[in-house]
DNA sequence: GGGCCCGCAGGG
DNA sequence: CCCTGCGGGCCC
């Protein structure tokens, strides 16, 4: 079995078509000859493929919604059950934690209009920006990975010697840029109502240039979570915290005590927190509750 | 080795 | 078009 790699395939540039599955295989450009996800859940998911047949699946370019695997009937493809955070959809959740880069192949028979004519193509490097669980179109939990291009800057050896008109030949989509800016003056505010400490834990980071801390979203910005700038959807948090809270690992109750961290949530008396904005985060990115935590795995 | 999976070809 | 059978590679 070849090493699993991460990034570019040398030879295989973006742009590169293949005319099947196979073809893709023995490239190394995606190594499952069905699976739509390549990767394990210790080393992470190098590569995915969109092909169709996933209902809730987003293709907006540069952004992409993948819709995870698994509780589907093989035979129909119909979703009969819930997914798991397990397999390849683990694979995805540790590269977004490890912030790998995942080569993403776009098949034909997936209606989007980034897809290729036939065959496949591959389509360059996107990272795993967030992940979270949803009821999907068939009424059962799905996983969801958002992925967003990682830009591409053409090599110095591209570059050199590269003449005009080949690089006016090559075929560039324009890159929108779809993060939203977070520190908005509201966010700033917020930040200097609680004098930069912690929500969770108090604490307040301080360099020579000043105090640090980091607005928080409570129902994420962006599509299709849609949460909106505002102060009754921001949190004051140290970027421990702040991770935590991204990845699921910190939950606030509805009561402000927490799960993941002691106590309760420290609120401002100016400060007003939407218990809906709060549902939102609980209800998707909390571990579901028949979904047992994988075992951390401890370095020795 | 078992089970899973965003194939694929072939036939109706 | 839809359905079926037969799959290879890889994760666990």
């Amino acid at each position: 079995m070849a090493e699993r790699t991460f990034g570019q395939i040398p030879g295989y540039p973006e742009g590169t078509t293949f005319d099947s599955r196979a073809e893709l295989s023995e490239a190394g450009v995606h190594r499952p000859l069905m699976a739509g996800i390549s990767g394990n859940a210790r080393d992470g998911a190098d590569s995915i493929v969109l092909s169709g047949g996933y209902e809730d699946d987003k293709d907006l370019g540069d952004e992409i919604v993948y819709t995870g695997h698994g509780g589907r009937d093989p035979r129909t493809g119909v979703q009969v059950s819930d997914q798991a955070l397990r397999g390849g959809n683990l694979a995805l959740a540790k590269s977004s934690l490890e912030g790998l880069p995942v080569r993403v192949i776009r098949g034909s028979r997936h209606a989007s209009p980034y897809s290729p004519e036939s065959g496949y193509r591959y389509d360059g490097l996107y990272t795993v920006d967030d992940y979270w669980h949803d009821v999907g179109r068939s009424g059962f939990l799905i996983w969801r990975f958002r992925l967003l291009k990682v830009p591409t800057v053409p090599s110095a050896a591209e570059r050199v010697g590269e003449g005009r008109a080949d690089y006016s030949a090559a075929p560039r989509r324009e890159t929108t840029v779809l993060r939203v800016v977070r520190d908005t003056r509201q966010a700033r505010e917020i930040k200097a109502l609680y004098d930069y400490r912690c929500q969770v834990c108090g604490t307040r980071l301080e360099g020579p240039a000043g105090p640090y801390a980091e607005a928080a979203h409570i129902r994420p910005l962006g599509a299709p979570h849609d949460g909106p700038d505002t102060p009754d959807n921001t949190l004051c948090l140290c970027p421990n915290h702040h991770a935590l809270f991204d990845h699921g690992g910190l939950v606030i109750e509805e009561d402000l005590t927490m799960t993941g961290a002691e106590g309760r949530l420290t609120v401002h008396p100016r400060h007003r927190i939407s218990n809906e904005h709060l549902r939102y985060r609980r209800e998707h990115y909390r571990a579901p509750e028949e979904e047992p935590r994988p075992a951390a795995r401890t370095t020795t």
